[in-house]
RNA sequence: GGGCGCUUAGCUCAGUUGGUUAGAGCAGCUGAUUUACACUCAGCAGGUCGGGGGUUCGAGUCCCUCAGCGCCCA
């Protein structure tokens, strides 16, 4: 035990201790039944780090270490999710590089040390390698705050995605769901960003509410009879209409039904068709069918089995277009083609300049366009509203399996519960399958190759699959059998699928990829007991792993899932890099220490949105420091004795003392078990608190009493029981802390040190009327400790008589604790009046004053 | 449009099946001064529990309704 002890530098020392002594190794040989597992939420390591990672990933820790106490073998890997788009955006500004495909790999190519901002061209293999040089950099980031942090996890289990292993994996799952049926690619419309130039799924949309105008364009019925109007927020789109649209109930559009009008511009002779979605609120209540505008036209077009003109090509430019072709009727081609021509090529805001202006010169546009403000869906980290562009994409069934994933959601345990909705809601509205396929470079790439015929065209639905003992492959490199390398991309040769895995494709499977699923470790460990993660990916991460899970092993993946609120700033907005008030987190634990930031952490309870409070970590500051200090007067009072048995606990005081402790125990217990970490926390930093500012100043004197007094040795008892009870049920919160005061009188670690039970207190707490003995003692101590302040004296204060006038019960447990009251308060000599009202006396200083 | 959560002291939040006079910490104010701790200790002050209505012997807690804030889904 130290002279002067600091919880300045503990974490240096215990994090190296920690880890050479292995104190958070999972035991490989554990049996299932025994294993608490923990499904990890890799983070994204190419965004920022902020302060909202410490939150969530320290309430996981609180969980695995009470686990880990309570004896269970705890399973606690770390992954890092590096592939994807994130990452690729990354390391193209970092690098000043762009991927291109078509280029050969340049051994010899080094990135400058100051990007350019020309871009340079990179082959893909070059640019894999710079994403894969930048993330290790990056993971070495995170490694180093989570270690700082002391979250308790096993490093030796280490993941990232990009990894061969988590690659063979994805892949071995994806070639299971296409044997089963599960996955199929298919050539459909699809959600498209024209920046990232690659395919989106539902889950990463995002509604913008965007300014928008409507545009009434009059479109005159084919057989010349009349004209009608339409509105639409896309005049740019006429080009590639197919067909007008109402409420088949709308009483203005029912002699218009199943008759033909003309585009204006275009002279393309389309139908008015009626359907449901169309709304008689919105603009005229007709509209027109593009392929496609937006989500709407592919369901009008699918059920409505029109024909598709689509136009907008994969960068958001109009492709030409086949006007007078088949499919394709043009009345007017010299004019249709005149008109096209201004708008081929253009990206979509130009082209609808050009089509606004050419309808006004024609007189088709009526009145001037009606600003409004309306929901546009963007892919959640692009920059541009989201075309639709029809393009083969591999698929993996969710419809189909609705029903069965929401009772998936209802089987799994939600801390807060409330959190379910989230998932239910999503699968509801789930409106399309889960595309998996993206159009990038850094990811997985889909172990399949297709046969080329005789003309060189790709024969899509008789995929090559490469064996599972061979995973990972990537097509693009490797050649499948029966086949040789000068074979590809040549008539009767194959082709490598072009496409990589969504990220999350590979992330719902991080419970195969940490379990090592194929290996016995994986039996050990899987379903997982606990995914702990933050609310805003419920629909993607939890989501895609259930989907998973419930596919591949018809099992939840994990049974409970625990769901953090977000780390708001001082003023409670959401952290946000464009508002600039993200706060780093390696600042915060410098400053306050590690301890401290985690008890800030654990003070927010599951589900619940919490703002920074650096007074809050000043608090949590505060107790570590506290917990240093008690240990230190506590563990003195122990110095040269061996540790006394419980059984000497004779004192009223010190069994009404353990009588509350047993209380705690529970209480903090339970809670942990229903993942209340928040709880656990306050009840025992309470009793803490309470148990240094009263039990121990009423029992300092006994305690410095003759050593071979029964007295004495029951308050050291009680003092090095209660504390040993509360370093170990503090562990989890303050793991540096805890581990240095439990080090100065244990071999072995605290983190492994048995979970308190209340057997442990050999009954020698009191069962009836807890605490009411030490309330009584505590609110007369008030009392005196009043009388002082108020005579604005030291505490110490000699008091030569103190008369208490109280009712009998109290009197009552005074005298059991008379000479701990006496003692603490300085008194010589107390007496007692008994009355039937609140307790009150008078003192008599021994020096007047 | 449907749903979820929140609203308790200046601030951050407890308040476990309805039960004495609604609690804690921080901040504030007034003091104490050191054989565990000044990163300390003691004391004081501060709330018509968002508004309204209802159930009940009794409501911060249950029901209805309204309002504000935040979020999810469409």
């Amino acid at each position: 035990m130290p002279e002067k002890p600091t919880i300045d530098g503990l974490e240096g020392n215990w994090l190296v201790r920690w880890e050479s002594e292995s104190t958070h190794a999972f035991n490989r040989q554990a049996t299932r039944d025994n294993v608490f597992s923990i499904d990890t939420p890799p983070p994204t390591v190419s965004g920022s780090l902020h302060i909202g990672h410490v939150f969530s990933y320290t309430h996981a820790d609180t969980i695995a270490r009470f686990h880990r106490m309570r004896g269970r073998d705890v399973f606690y890997p770390m992954g890092w999710d590096d592939n994807g788009l994130p990452t690729e955006r990354r390391v193209e500004n970092y690098y000043g590089v762009r991927c291109d495909p078509s280029l050969p790999y340049d051994p010899d190519f080094e990135a400058p040390a100051t990007p350019d901002k020309q871009k340079i061209s990179i082959s893909r293999k070059n640019f894999v390698e710079l994403c894969q040089r930048l993330t290790a950099t990056d993971e070495e980031i995170f490694k180093n705050l989570w270690r700082n942090l002391g979250l308790s996890v096993d490093w030796s289990l280490e993941y990232s995605t990009i990894s061969p292993h988590a690659q063979a994996i994805s892949q071995r799952a994806f070639l299971e769901m296409l044997t089963r049926g599960e996955v199929y690619s298919s050539v459909a419309p699809t959600l498209w960003d024209v920046d990232f130039r690659t395919a989106v799924s539902q889950a990463e949309l995002e509604d913008r509410d965007m300014p928008g105008a409507y545009h009434r364009v009059r479109f005159d019925y084919a057989d010349g009879s009349g004209s009608v109007d339409i509105e639409t927020t896309r005049p740019e789109l006429l080009p590639s209409c197919v067909a007008l649209v109402a409420h088949p109930d709308d009483p203005r559009y029912q002699g218009l039904f199943g008759r033909s009008v003309r585009t204006p511009l275009f002279h393309v002779e389309v139908p008015v068709v009626a359907h449901e979605l169309a709304d008689p609120e919105k603009g005229s209540g007709i509209a027109m069918i593009c392929t496609f505008g937006d989500t709407t036209d592919v369901t009008w077009w699918r059920e409505l089995r029109l024909p598709t003109r689509a136009l907008i090509g994969r960068d958001g430019r109009f492709l030409p277009a086949g006007f007078g072709e088949d499919g394709w009727p043009c009345a007017n081609l010299a004019e249709a083609k005149e008109n096209y021509a201004l708008v081929e090529g253009k990206t979509v805001k130009q082209a609808r300049e050009v089509v606004v202006t050419r309808l006004t010169e024609t007189a088709a546009l009526i009145g001037e366009p009606r600003a409004i403000t309306h929901p546009v869906k963007f892919y959640e980290k692009g920059e541009r509203p989201l075309e639709i562009v029809t393009s083969r994409q591999w698929f993996v069934r969710t419809l189909a399996h609705r029903a069965e994933l929401l009772t998936r959601g209802e089987e799994l345990n939600w801390h807060p519960d409330f959190m379910k909705h989230r998932f239910t809601s999503w699968t509801e509205g789930l409106n399309t399958d889960w595309n998996i396929s993206r159009q990038r470079f850094f990811g997985v790439p889909f172990p399949v190759w297709y046969p080329l015929d005789g003309a060189g065209d790709i024969l899509f639905d008789q995929p090559l699959v490469a064996p599972v003992s061979s995973l990972p492959i990537d097509p693009s490199s490797d050649v499948p059998a029966g086949y040789s390398a000068d074979q590809r991309d040549q008539p009767l040769g194959f082709t490598g699928d072009p496409d990589v895995m969504d990220t999350w494709a590979t992330s719902s499977l991080t419970p195969q990829i940490a379990g090592h699923w194929g290996t016995d470790l994986f039996d050990r460990v899987f379903p997982m007991d606990l995914r702990p993660q933050a609310h805003e990916i419920i629909r993607t991460w939890l989501f895609s792993t259930v989907v998973r899970s419930h596919l591949q092993h018809d099992s939840l993946p994990f049974t409970n899932a625990m769901i953090s609120g977000w780390v708001l700033d001082p003023d409670r907005k959401k952290m946000s890099k464009s508002v600039g008030n993200v706060v780093t987190p390696m600042p915060l634990v410098e400053e306050y220490g590690a301890d401290a930031l985690r008890y800030w952490a654990a003070s927010g309870r599951p589900g619940t949105d919490t703002a920074i409070d650096v007074g809050q970590m000043k608090v949590g500051r505060r107790l570590a420091i506290k917990v240093l200090n008690a240990s230190k007067f506590a563990l003195g009072r122990l110095e040269g004795l061996s540790i006394p048995d419980a059984s000497c606990i004779n004192e009223p005081l010190d069994v009404d003392l353990l009588g509350q402790l047993s209380k705690l125990i529970t209480d903090a217990t339970t809670a942990f078990e229903s993942f209340d970490y928040a709880r656990a926390l306050e009840r025992t930093e309470a009793f803490f608190w309470s148990f240094c500012d009263d039990y121990v100043e009423l029992v300092k004197v006994r305690s410095y009493g003759d050593l071979d007094s029964p007295p004495t040795q029951s308050a050291i008892a009680t003092l090095a029981l209660t504390l040993s009870v509360l370093q170990r049920l503090l562990a989890p919160f303050l793991p540096f802390v805890t581990a240095e005061v439990w080090s100065w009188w244990h071999d072995d670690s605290v983190h492994v040190a048995v979970w308190p039970t209340v057997e442990e207190l050999q009954a020698r707490g009191s069962t009836e009327n807890v605490g009411r003995l030490s309330q009584s003692v505590g609110e007369t101590m008030a009392l005196i400790r009043r009388e002082k302040t108020e005579a604005k004296v030291s505490q110490r204060t000699a008091i030569s008589r103190c008369v208490v006038r109280a009712r009998a019960e109290i009197v009552e447990d005074l005298q059991r604790a008379q000479r701990d009251l006496c003692d603490a308060g300085s008194m010589s000599d107390i007496s007692y009046e008994i009355a039937d009202e609140d307790t009150s006396l008078v003192v008599t200083f021994a020096e007047s004053i």
